[in-house]
DNA sequence: AATATTTAAACAAACGTTTGCGTAAATTTT
DNA sequence: AAAATTTACGCAAACGTTTGTTTAAATATT
């Protein structure tokens, strides 16, 4: 019953000494003498002393704590980021709180105010894609706050940012395709409210146009989310277009995957009649056959720079570091989707 | 640069008002009048204030914070596990704070060490691979803060746990293998240090005995971390055994699919020369072919259960509620890869 | 030996809340 | 109209640290 935690005051009455004292020689504090450090450090862990980090937190305005913001905790490309961002934090002594906007801005709002209260030293947000304006983030800047987004950023607030190249990726992938000898390349893309698949459209739009291919509408589909049911129907569409597509770039892999199963069981043949290009690198796409040509799009690494930078402007808050935009380099993983040695059977 | 925080006592002085007046008013203590009341929170509102939930942390001595240890998060069965336990913290006003065991026992008792630092109010658990003692968990039931473990849970440690019957479920699946006329079913094997991998290949064993077929070891392989890799290893001696299988219970999603990748490739027909189930309903088994039957893990059930009873715990902590143990209810989620209604191509 | 300096520790305030207790003023009861 | 009660608020301590300032003792300097 007796739940007490053993406090400073109680190594103090125990050692006779002041709680500062004890605070100090716990902090090894030069004005504290050896003996009486060691002494104090031993009888701590013979009393089985814990710091109360509450008290150490109120006392020195700081937490050690960041707060993040995904979309959803359960998307692949999300936990991966926040796996980078858990490893960094805990490597340098701070914890990560997790929160899920579920794509809402009213929880992602909601979410800034329980921020706001809990005093954490830094936070991380992929913004919702409900999200038009930052201006419930501003308040962080009034109190000093740093703030990192990490991939579905806004261009209108400033703040440092993590982010990959999407044009560029989508350029190579859809390159890819046209080096590979496709010349009616399809896109499957996702919500154009969101700037990375609009970034992801116009490298797709800039490939075609500097291999001087035609931007043909029928060969572009617009999905709400890009799941696996939607690239079914983008596929489907394709299959009964005028010009059936001999290569498609897909915003993402649940998409490009749907799409591989929806022509192969039309009696095409991937990559021989048609090539197909994901973007994420989700594990499914090395295990699918044929196994996925993709963008691998960084998560973990996402996480860890996020925190990384983070950090870096908690501890230097002073002086006053610059926001600072970081662009990853994403990889083409050439699989058996784009294959042009894999032999028709 | 100022970056000073509206306090309680800034409202006061404002106000002509005591501290305590402010706090009561902000809080709708019955004591303070309807007219000072509204008041105050017109003012807070119009200063900004937000509560310094550490102030009050310290002074509540709770801290509406639950510590999480995980093996990993970019797994999903844990990221979803993650996400039900967010969504049901979030409701209830609680934060969850995540950290990564990466299956070390010393980061496990590491992060101990952090949680009671920080003062969490509850603690949820899925044990590291290499735990095998759970004294470093002890100190917390003498500190009086509750701790619910989930999926991987220890037989030793007296706390609330949430799992699934991984025995049932495993029965299930074996047995529907063998009511679809399966005379040599195979199990790919976990890890046998641990408990579910152990209930999944005994409700393997009692579902043949029950229906009095033999319990032939070279249809059993053990893998170590039931990687696809390690499926596509176990399929391959399962295919050069004497014995060839007719069916395979996996004690996982990704052997499954390797498997039947395998066999598949090695000219068998998937569900009728050898049928196939899974565990866990990872959302490749319903996309790879043929779709997999699987065992629906419960994941997400799993987290919100898991904060569900903590949350009860830690808040009538005073009544020392009992432990308990929930066994959420398994689904065999059918699908082609068992399906006899399949007809051979 | 008297003074100056260094060393080691104590004192006390502060961080922003919450909350038990006390107390005027307002209201009700007799 | 005096006493009892209720209403509305203030006082002050407490939560467990951290840290600027002070102080006493020990050592070094003249």
């Amino acid at each position: 019953m007796k739940a007490s935690r053993v406090t400073i005051k109680d190594l103090a009455e125990k050692m006779n000494l002041s709680v500062s004292t004890i605070s100090r020689a716990l902090h090894n504090h030069p004005s504290i003498g050896k003996k009486t450090t060691n002494e104090v450090k031993k009888m701590a862990k013979k009393l089985g002393y814990f710091p109360n980090s509450v008290a150490s937190n109120l006392r020195k305005n700081k937490t050690y704590n960041i707060g993040v913001i995904v979309p959803r905790i359960d998307i692949h490309f999300h936990s991966l980021a926040i796996s980078g961002m858990e490893e960094v934090a805990y490597k340098n002594g701070y914890g990560v709180t997790i929160y899920q906007s579920k794509d809402s801005i009213e929880r992602e709002i909601s979410i800034t105010n329980i921020l706001q209260t809990n005093l954490v030293d830094g936070i991380i947000v992929c913004l919702s894609l409900e999200t038009k304006s930052c201006n419930h983030f501003n308040r962080f800047k009034e109190l000093n706050i740093p703030l990192v987004f990490y991939d579905r950023v806004s261009n209108d607030f400033e703040a440092s940012k993590v982010i990959i190249n999407d044009f560029e990726a989508a350029f190579k992938a859809t390159e890819h395709l046209i080096s590979n000898g496709r010349k009616k390349v399809a896109h499957i893309a996702g919500h154009q409210d969101t700037q990375i698949f609009k970034s992801r459209i116009e490298g797709y739009k800039a490939a075609l146009l500097k291999y001087n291919l035609p931007i043909d509408d029928s060969l572009i589909e617009y999905t709400n989310e890009l799941s696996y049911e939607e690239g079914v129907k983008c596929a489907k569409k394709f299959l009964a277009n005028k010009t059936i597509p001999d290569g498609i770039f897909c915003a993402n892999d649940y998409t490009a995957i749907s799409s591989i199963q929806v022509f192969a069981k039309a009696g095409l043949h991937v990559p021989d009649d048609i090539a197909i290009v994901g973007f994420s690198n989700y594990p499914i796409s090395r295990i699918i056959e044929p196994t996925l040509t993709t963008i691998d799009d960084r998560a973990f690494q996402m996480g860890q720079t996020a925190v990384k930078l983070l950090i870096r402007q908690i501890e230097e808050k002073d002086k006053n570091i610059a926001s600072e935009t970081i662009v990853l380099k994403t990889d083409l993983i050439i699989r058996k989707s784009t294959s042009n040695l894999q032999i028709r059977l």
